[in-house]
DNA sequence: ATTTCCCTTGCAGATATCTGTAAGGTCACT
DNA sequence: AGTGACCTTACAGATATCTGCAAGGGAAAT
């Protein structure tokens, strides 16, 4: 079994949850938890010129922001500069997230060997995906249906994501420069744009306020 | 300290880090936990007609449905049926909601006695929140703000209007002219925009869209 | 190789949104 | 009558949105 793995969870309580399991389950002697994606890469840099690298990496994929100021915000930004600094890093993500879509991006994007879905057997799945990804084999919550996800959301997952990020309050611009960051193309602004308006169109929508209002009661978002 | 506490909370891993925090450092003997609503419900029903009631409940908001029917879906509908069952209950609500207008809500609405917002400190709020509660105090989390909501924040019918307005996709100015023609009052866009600001700084939005979405998500509108 | 189609991107201008400042009006209280 | 709190309104400047137009790239068909 791993001898060091690594826990990057901002909930206090399901950090513990967490750890204790592993603990108690598997005997993984090393299992630090971090709460600050921050904080969890200078462990694993830390560890790796020591020469005494991270085997695992455990991480959700959004942390809450407080007044501390951050460079990593997100797990997805956290596997990448992980990943950049040690590329045989095994990662298992652990999150709420069910979007079938987002967690196909995941796989394929970041190469990610695990996915755990945050739930009622959350934990219980979690100690296999380790098994299983110590056996280096990938691991995929039940509740996911990855199948959905291949062909038939795919031409619609780019509007979604532009929409979830209007109703979060993003403007165009922030999408755009969001998008580059995390390496989604197409990603200018101009796209965007049009995007929208096709949108306007497909919908009958009058404008931005229009279509998520619509979008949201649709239960598209 | 309680001798008797249940907790309610959808998520394994959370619900294994509450009980392990709360057995090892406030030493609570009887600690069940319960993945759905339902079945906290009938323990704490169970309990009652044995004459040996619990004496605090600790509940999450929302819990994730899944192929099992349940009767009762949300940590409010949990709460209001245990009150209706033992009025004397202690009751902690342990939520990701960070709305202070929500949070208050719940004070004034269901009478309850603490609330824990999860987060980096979430554990050891929940810790020092049991122990107040069992003095008979209330507890709050200190990153909500509950000063912001106390002129509690009642949607007036005029701020409805604009916002119904605005997800019908009408511009302010269309909405000015609107108002003009139906004789409400008042009208300027000036004050228009106003109104919407205002509500930005209320519900913590970043713009129209945000605020649009996050009242139809809160079923305001 | 050329054409055609579709998508991406940049740019520009007209509107719309957001945020301040300031002026005036109403109302309660002194 | 005067004061202060609050609301409405107008206006101005910085941003953001929306809509065209045009240029270029890639893929498929001819």
């Amino acid at each position: 079994m791993f001898k060091k793995v690594l826990i990057a969870e901002d909930f206090q309580d399901t950090n513990q949850g967490i750890s204790e399991m592993l603990r108690d389950t598997l005997h993984i002697p090393v299992l630090p938890d971090e709460l600050y994606c921050d904080k969890a890469y200078n462990r694993l840099k830390y560890a790796a010129t020591k020469n005494e690298p991270f085997e695992l990496l455990i991480t959700d994929l959004f942390f809450k922001g407080d007044h501390v100021q951050r460079r990593l915000t997100t797990g997805l930004e956290l596997i990448a500069a992980a990943r950049a600094l040690q590329p045989n890093l095994k990662v298992i993500v652990n999150s709420m997230e069910d979007n079938p879509v987002t967690v196909n991006a995941l796989f394929k994007e970041e190469k990610i060997n695990g996915y755990v879905c945050k739930g009622r057997h959350g934990l219980i799945e979690l100690v296999n995906a380790v098994q299983e990804v110590y056996h280096n084999r990938t691991y995929v919550s039940p509740g996911i249906d990855l199948n959905v996800s291949n062909n038939v959301f795919e031409l619609e997952e780019f509007d979604l994501m532009i929409l979830q990020s209007l109703a979060e309050g993003l403007t165009k611009k922030e999408i755009s420069e969001k998008f580059k960051k995390e390496h989604i193309t197409p990603n200018s602004e101009s796209t965007i744009d049009k995007r929208v308006s096709k949108m306007f169109d497909e919908f009958g929508a009058k404008n931005t306020n229009h279509l998520i209002a619509k979008m949201i009661r649709e239960e598209k978002i």
